[in-house]
DNA sequence: GATCTTCCATAGTGATCGATACGAAATCTG
DNA sequence: CAGATTTCGTATCGATCACTATGGAAGATC
C-alpha cells in the first residue's frame, strides 16, 4: 500500500528502493537498531543520505519498514505453520523446525531480527523497542492461537494452560536465536527443537486417531 | 584482588567504588553496553568523568566490572544449583527456578545482563559482545559439566546427547531472560522453567530409589 | 613542614551521531 | 517549450559521543 507507482512527475529515482530496503535490514539484522550507524547504512546501501531520508524520511521509518520486510520475507514460515492443515503439535514442530532453519541461513545474520534488532535500548530508542517487543508478542499470540484450537480438541499435554504453554514455545523459540547469534548451526537448533518438543507425547490422548495425519480430524486453518 | 586498600597516599577517593559499580551495572543491565552513555553513567554513579575514568580506566572496563560482579553477587544461583548435592534433574530444575526468580528481581531490570547488555553491537563494541557470549557459553559449558556427571548415573533423559542438553537448557534460559524483558512475571517463568523441565521423567531408570532425595546416591560436588 | 602522590572540579577535545540546506538536474504536465 | 515537481550531489548542521588537559586540593611520607 504504498509503492503503488504513482509517478505524479519529478526526477525519477536513480536506485531501486526494495534493494536498499534490503540492505538496510541485513544491517540492521546484524547490528541491531542503534548500532547501525547513518555511516554504515549509507555504505550498505550505496546511498546519500539525502537519498536515503528522501526514501524513508528517517532512520526509525527506515528500520520498521525493515521489520515488516522481514516479516513478510524471512519468516514467512512461521505464518505458514501455524496455518498448517496439521494436528497441533505437528504445527508447532513446523514452526520450531521453520525456526532453525531461519535463524541460521547461510548468507544471512544468525538469530531473529525482532530479538537482535534491540533488547535494551537508550531512552530515546524506546519506541523502537516497544515495536520489537510488539513483534514477539504477536509471535506468542499466534502460537496461543494456534494451541487454543487443540486445546479444544484435546491435543494439549497435561497441565498446561494455553498462555504458558505458548509462553514456554515462544521462550524457546527466542532461546534458539540467541543460541543461532552465538553460533549454533542448522542442525544443533533442530534437535533443540525435537527436545523442546518432548515434552508433548506424539500419542495423545484416549481416542488413538493417529493414523492418516494428513487427513481430517481437529486441526485448523484460520 | 583489586581493592585491597592500598592506599600508597595521596588523597583519598570521595566516593565509593563499589557503590558506582552498582549503579553501572544497573545501568547496563537496563539499556545494554552501547546505549547507556557516559552521560547517563555520570549521574547514576553520582560522579565527574575524571573520577570515572581514574577509577575504571574506560567504559569497556568498566562494563566488564560490572560484569564480573553481576556473575558474583547476581546471579550466584547458577553455581549454586550446580553445585548442590542432589541429583541432577533436581539440580537443573534448582538453575532453572533460580534464573525464574533472578529475571524477575524487583527493583532490578528484567532479564539477564549476559544477554541484555549486547547481542547485536557495532563493529567498534565487538570485543564486549565477544565477552557476553563467553559468559553465555561458560553457563551452557557448566550446565553440559552437570550433566557429565548426570549421564554417567544413567540420569538422563532418553535420546538426548550432553552437550545437545545443555544446548536445549541453556536456550530455554536464554528465552527465560526474553521473556522476563518482555513483562513476563516471576510465576510465569517458574511454570516456563516447569514445563521445560517436563521433557525429563521425575523417574528415571529401572533403579527405582526415589527416595531419600537429599541423601546419598548418583550425586556430585565438584 | 616540605615533598610526593593521588584525586578533585572545571572546561573542553576531536570524532561521530542523525539529519539538512541548497541549488542544479531530470522528468511529467499543460 | 514553460512551469511544476521531485530527486540529485555537495557540503555541511548542531548535538552528543567517549574521553582528557589542567591546575588546585587533600592526605601520606620523610
Amino acid at each position: 500500500m504504498e509503492d503503488l507507482e504513482k509517478s505524479r512527475g519529478g526526477r525519477p529515482r536513480a536506485f531501486d528502493p526494495e534493494a536498499a530496503l534490503d540492505a538496510a535490514m541485513l544491517l540492521f539484522w546484524e547490528h541491531g537498531y542503534e548500532a547501525t550507524s547513518l555511516a554504515m547504512l549509507r555504505e550498505a546501501m550505496g546511498l546519500t543520505p539525502p537519498q536515503i531520508y528522501n526514501a524513508f524520511t528517517d532512520k526509525e521509518t527506515l528500520f520498521r519498514r525493515a521489520l515488516a520486510r522481514y516479516h513478510d520475507r524471512e519468516i514467512s514460515f512461521a505464518l505458514d505453520a501455524l496455518g498448517a492443515p496439521v494436528r497441533t503439535r505437528e504445527a508447532i514442530r513446523l514452526l520450531l523446525l521453520g525456526a532453525a532453519q531461519a535463524y541460521t541461513r547461510p548468507g544471512k545474520p544468525g538469530g531473529c531480527l525482532f530479538i537482535s534488532g534491540a533488547l535494551a535500548t537508550s531512552p530515546q530508542a524506546q519506541g523502537v523497542a516497544d515495536a520489537l517487543k510488539a513483534y514477539r508478542k504477536a509471535t506468542e499470540a499466534g502460537i496461543a492461537a494456534r494451541l487454543a484450537k487443540g486445546f479444544a480438541a484435546g491435543e494439549l499435554p497435561a497441565g498446561v494452560t494455553v498462555e504458558g504453554f505458548a509462553k514456554y514455545l515462544a521462550g524457546v523459540m527466542n532461546g534458539m536465536s540467541i543460541q543461532a547469534r552465538d553460533g549454533a548451526s542448522t542442525e544443533e537448533l533442530e534437535a533443540l527443537a525435537e527436545t523442546a518438543l518432548a515434552v508433548w507425547p506424539s500419542e495423545m490422548q484416549g481416542s488413538a486417531i493417529l493414523k492418516d495425519e494428513a487427513d481430517a480430524g481437529p486441526f485448523c486453518r484460520d
